[in-house]
DNA sequence: GTGGTCTAGACCACT
DNA sequence: GTGGTCTAGACCACG
């Protein structure tokens, strides 16, 4: 059952929670290659959410090769999603790494008037949170 | 001379990448409390934008409380900006305004599949690199 | 149906009467936490005046807590709008209570000329506008 | 010695503030007609505001008959003062310039959770110590 | 000179 | 449909 958290005043717009939450349950293996995901419909009304938004949020992610959607029959994880992941890797590796977003991620910080030791904290608890209590 | 890099092209509004760099060059010294901004009409020709765009820069950072525009005379770095900043420290460590991102940050290196630990180091030399850089 | 009444020669910007005008029902009961507002170009058409104006009222009134924007969804009073009253009551009564207003209020009669029977009057009146259910 | 207490960040212009504390000091009788008004440089000085904001408090006042500028002398509380205060008395009991003012004092009221009989009471207060203290 | 408000209208993003 | 952003330009108010 796949279970997504929404904050809509979060101002990051909704179709893109929904994106990243999948994606991740996808990278933590939560859920793979094949597996169907909740129909259209039945997302929507989970989560008290447009359908339309919905169809955004699953139309950007076929995009990308993460699902795929088979007419009539429903929406499922991409048969070759890891191929798709393994691509990812290599282009992240060729840009840099994770180096550009770390530095961004300080930069924020100071910006919002938080020293070093806060954004170690911050990014503890990101690890904790992920590693820790995965469904 | 406050010197700001905008990219039109980037989705980050444009009023936003000003509220961002401004605040970073409070956060970083380059200018402090009382310390007078460039008038709304300088800065919007500087940067080839609508004067009106710079006042909404102006006007959120203002309700932030890091600027204060005081009518006729100018825009101004808040004399208790260092208060504001303050108590953000303060607050924003369990509301976390850099949750997001940080889980972010962490999710791209599972795909890429580092370990927490080399989460750690990646943020360790972005810190270094922007705090060990000011005057 | 929200009804607003605006006076383009009062000196006090139209934006203002507006945030004015909309806490008042909030504070009255008229409208409560969650309820709708009207969108942006509806109040705007409705009341003859620019989409951005109402943008600059809604604006405010979300920085204050008030109400809440949804984007594609619409303006809603906040849900916690009732919290947000309540520290301001807190606040309120933290500066002494109304006595400072209203000793402003008396003072301002006096540079007018007026007598305390004319404050009283002028009290009388507002009193009487709010609690009378006006048009 | 007129004493003004200035508030740049008040909203409010600095040039109003210091026309209502002077009308205040005559109206309460702390300066009467003939006295002699500290000359505009030295009020700039003393406030650290620019000299044309004086000028402007100093012409608005006297718009009104309040004060009276004699060139080469300097400035005065107008000898006929009183006379204009009570024909403000007369006129302005109708037009009523406090209306706003004591109609968001009501609604602070009910923030507050006070009930009308309470606004009159505080405003009862407010007169007695105004009227009962003065010189 | 400064900032404050408002208009008219375009184009984009989200639900 | 909704709100979000930006432009161009006018006019007013303040110091």
């Amino acid at each position: 059952m796949l279970h997504l958290q929404l904050d809509p005043s979060s101002g990051i717009p909704i179709y893109r929670q929904m994106m990243d939450q999948i994606q991740r349950y996808i990278v933590l293996g939560a859920i793979g290659p094949g597996d169907q995901l909740p129909s259209i419909r039945a997302l929507a009304e989970q989560l008290r959410v447009n359908p339309t938004t919905v169809v955004k949020a699953y139309t950007e992610l076929e995009h990308t090769g993460i699902i795929e959607r088979q007419h009539g029959r429903g929406v499922f994880v991409h048969r070759q999603v890891n191929d798709v992941l393994e691509r990812r890797r290599d282009g992240l590796n060729a840009v840099g790494g994770l180096d550009q977003e770390a530095t961004q991620l300080v930069f924020r910080a100071l910006e919002l008037g938080l020293d070093p030791t806060a954004v170690r904290a911050v990014v503890e608890d990101a690890i904790k949170h992920i590693m820790g209590g995965d469904g």
